[in-house]
DNA sequence: GCCAACGTTGGC
DNA sequence: GCCAACGTTGGC
């Protein structure tokens, strides 16, 4: 059992979408490295919901994996936002996953306040220039980020 | 393999 | 809308 964060823009997918759908594709991950931490998501971990390029960036609530990492369809079609020249039924470099929604904070975990915790300095998330949009959570983390909501 | 140019992310 | 910082691309 892991913990992540993942970020997505509350236009795309926010976290009371999630909580409507009650469960979710998690896709349109362009970036290796985020893919990489996809890919060692198990069926179980959970995750923190977080809000980016939004009025109000932040942790908004929690998510678990239900579905591990499986081809991103979103490469293959087209019409999509995601779509990538490159990739082939066969060969496709990009993957997703399904999601379901656990918890929507009361309110959202502003990153000015997470960037104040001396508990989170090593998370990526608030070290300067990093934007990475999937990323581990150690366990200290979690329950230090938990507490705060 | 270097590295400049370009594109993207994402806070403000 | 601005811009800093990072990732990717492509010429050489």
């Amino acid at each position: 059992m892991a913990y992540w964060l993942m970020k997505s823009e509350p236009d795309e997918l926010s976290i009371k979408g999630l909580e409507q759908l009650g469960e979710a594709r998690w896709d349109g991950v362009r970036n290796y490295q985020a893919r990489n931490f996809l890919r060692t998501m198990a069926v179980g971990d959970e995750f923190f919901f977080y809000h980016s390029s939004c009025p109000e960036p932040g942790i908004a609530g929690v998510g678990k994996i239900i579905e591990a990492a499986f081809p991103d369809p979103t490469a293959l079609e087209p019409e999509s936002h995601y779509f990538d020249a490159k990739a082939t039924p066969g060969k496709n470099p990009w993957s997703a996953i399904t999601v379901a929604h656990v918890e929507t904070f009361p309110k959202v975990l502003g990153l000015g306040y997470l960037k104040q915790q001396t508990a989170l300095a090593e998370l990526p998330l608030v070290q300067k220039g990093s934007r990475l949009s999937v990323m581990p959570v150690s366990a200290e983390q979690w329950a230090a980020i938990c507490a705060l909501a």
